[in-house]
DNA sequence: TTTTGTTTTCAGAATATCCTGAAAATTATG
DNA sequence: CATAATTTTCAGGATATTCTGAAAACAAAA
């Protein structure tokens, strides 16, 4: 496979799957794009690039900086700013982690716990405060679990997955 | 809280985190609805619920039947056909794991597979290279885990869970 | 076979999400 | 301060996704 094939490819199947996940398509994209980038790259690149507009791109790289994957990189004597992705893919996943587990799963342990406080006075109820508590519990757990990811090292994470393979 | 109150509650918030993470809000609604239910549901009760058309109805719960999270169950001397859903939520969190690493990891897999013939010829296929192969190790170890996680038994996850936050 | 109850399909409508591009805001430079 | 370069915003347009409802298909019962 030709590199330039490669690349498009790459970028297309990194917007695929971010889409499958609730992922604006764009803006893996532009991540996949940073992440392959020798060099760091400005807007401009950006737009140019994958063909977007400049408020598309502004917008993604923004929102790719918030979530902690990209930064932004001031040479001297340029005005124009430039912008390089987070390559190593341990940091990659740990900061989508956090961010997914601040956004989602604690809003939704949240939302468990006002739930939890349902009294099981009918059959109905009963059976629901069962099945709230089992997701409560099983959430709680997840929720550690993803604390103690969090706050390994790179080479614990690898280790982890060596030991479930065995 | 009130019941009603908090089973109301309930399928919101589940329907608002399947949203987030790529799924259909409605599918996971009526997942939500099927799970607190404590007797199978018909098509027409689901409607009823959730104040949804027939056609929303029946395509969604023909879904989760392919995602394996809900089941057919045939009373005998009726016609109609009742739905009830997976409760045991390691079974549900394994049968998503299943689905998506299916649809989603593999085909990444595969496509990775497939840039990696890219030769490293110049400087910038060269670092392309390095970010494709890093990727894909990355997405391999994964895969392997999922492998071992969905072979693995109810407790075991728990165990694992409890071996983490040690 | 005909009737009746039930499920499935799918074109078009409704909605949610994303993108554009030009203007406004911001910031550096002369 | 005035000018120029750059970034940000956001209303309106474009696109993608989801939903409806009625008709078709199917299946049991008469």
């Amino acid at each position: 496979m030709e590199f330039l094939e490669g690349k498009a490819k790459f970028i297309e199947s990194w917007g695929k799957m971010a889409s499958d996940w609730g992922i604006n398509r764009t803006m893996a994209q532009v991540h996949a794009l940073l992440l392959i980038a020798p060099e760091a790259m400005t807007a401009d690149q950006v737009m140019e690039e994958l063909d977007i507009s400049r408020g598309n791109a502004n917008m993604n790289i923004r929102a790719l900086m918030d979530w902690g994957l990209v930064h932004k990189q001031l040479k001297s004597g340029e005005r124009k700013e430039y912008f390089f992705a987070e390559k190593d893919m341990w940091t990659v996943v740990r900061q989508i982690i956090i961010n997914r587990k601040k956004r989602e799963l604690e809003p939704m342990i949240k939302a468990l716990d006002e739930i939890a406080s349902v009294e099981p006075l009918t059959p109905e109820s009963e059976h629901f405060c069962e099945v709230v508590q089992d997701i409560r519990k099983f959430s709680n757990k997840a929720n550690q679990t993803l604390d103690t990811l969090i706050k390994a090292e790179s080479n614990w994470f690898t280790n982890m997955f060596l030991n479930m393979v065995r």
